[in-house]
DNA sequence: ACAAAAGTGTTTTTAATACACCCATGA
DNA sequence: TCATGGGTGTATTAAAAACACTTTTGT
């Protein structure tokens, strides 16, 4: 669990649900790798020294507020952004998540309260970074982290963004997700390199295009790429209506 | 959420924490039908009438409790077994999803709080009904219910029970999940059987016994059917040990 | 003219599908 | 001997994988 750093504030002021929280694994793509959005931490200790970590957005939730419409807000709060693609993955309830001292008056410092076991559930988000970046304001020290190289984590905050990564790569698979972390017009290399990165895997281009080129809802635009010293590539589209159309409701079984 | 009949009387003994619950969908496959383990509930309605319906097999968790350990605890307490298959699939955190007046004072009945509001985190178990009917006994008014017969439920507990068949059917088509349901000795009917049951299906004889039997961890035993009015079919079991060797790390890709 | 990434086709291999008959047993 | 479900093989089709060169642009 945890609180994102304003809504912490927030939250010993408006009322909370103490026991259960929400967090978010936020990825985002860019110079050909994928990240995560966290927050910086401030707490102090007992000696009154300051120091900061990293820990996932995340906050209580309200009396009455809805899981969902909890990790929304909280994506909000922080991006500004609105209807981005939002998954519940897990939920995360080990009595011993919050233990140490660090966590523990971070917890009172923020909320007030003294808090020694919240169940959190987790969502993972996918953003477009570029766009989103142009647009709103990335607010409460939240910095882009590239997913190899996650500095230890306030709670079980790291374990949490590996289940999610875990999540992604199974969703990448089997629906088309990766459109929602790519610009509206993207190239289809940068549609494998996603796949790759994402994957962890290396994917044939020739194999690729035709996979994807078969599917009728990338459709390419009159567009190409500018002042690049290569050949230009074209820009393509993915059009959500023909997908869900044409979407194979797939039989087969591997096991 | 919710409380499992007996269960729920000892929660308002011992400490609970009132705001979280785990349910479980309790899976059996027996006289090629899948069914679900589910719980008479009863309560008193404002006339003072008794009325009987039915619930998951579910509970609060104590304050300190794992959620995987509560919901290996319920199946525990409910069937006797142990080292059962047992998946986390889904939180279940509406706000209005404990708002019927039926409910609300059941709740207030069993655990003698006022509760409006629970969530509850949501597991699968799988388990061999023949095999554990024999050994032990099936306590508190426990019915396997054929799941396309199931009739209106405590909560929201036939919506958890559609989402748990959800995630069963996936887990079938990519893991060896079935042999959780089938005695450790089976034919490859039963198995066929099985598979398209739960993924609602029809499949071929010849194909499908191409498919499993060319996987090297299903072993033929020396045993047949006996006192079968027809030829008598080998049993087989699954030998996980090999499973696990030989897996192969899908790396394909559907969308 | 060179560097750099875009784009393109064919062959091979593997997996999925479709399909029909004989076999072993109990009654 | 009959009814019942068990068990088997091949041909076709579709999808995945392997693989190398030409094109277009900026510098």
């Amino acid at each position: 669990m945890s609180t994102a750093g304003s809504s912490a504030e927030k939250s010993s002021a408006r009322s909370i649900n103490p026991h259960i929280s929400v967090d978010c694994v936020i990825f985002g793509f860019s110079t050909n790798q994928l990240k995560v959005l966290l927050i910086e931490r401030a707490y102090t200790d007992e000696s009154g020294n300051r120091h900061r970590d990293l820990k996932l957005p995340g906050d209580f939730i309200t009396p009455d507020e809805h899981l969902d419409r909890a990790a929304a807000r909280i994506l909000e709060e922080l991006t500004g952004l609105h209807d981005i693609y939002l998954r519940q993955f897990e939920v995360f309830g080990h009595p011993n998540r919050i233990s140490r001292k660090i966590d523990l008056d971070w917890l009172l410092e923020t909320t007030g309260l003294q808090i020694h076991r919240v169940v959190t559930t987790a969502y993972y988000a996918l953003i477009n970074i570029s766009e989103s970046n142009r647009d709103f304001a990335i607010k409460n020290n939240a910095r882009w982290i590239h997913i190899s190289r996650i500095p230890p984590l306030a709670f079980d905050h790291l374990e949490i963004i590996r289940r999610g990564l875990k999540h992604l790569q199974e969703a990448l698979r089997n629906e088309p997700v990766g459109f929602e972390l790519l610009p509206a017009k993207f190239t289809i290399r940068q549609l494998q390199t996603l796949y790759e990165v994402i994957l962890d895997c290396k994917l044939d281009n020739r194999n690729f295009r035709k996979k994807v080129l078969g599917t009728r809802y990338l459709v390419q635009l009159d567009e190409k790429q500018a002042g690049v010293p290569h050949k230009p590539a074209y820009f393509y589209r993915f059009d959500r209506n023909t997908y869900m159309r044409d979407r194979k409701d797939y039989i087969g079984f591997n096991f």
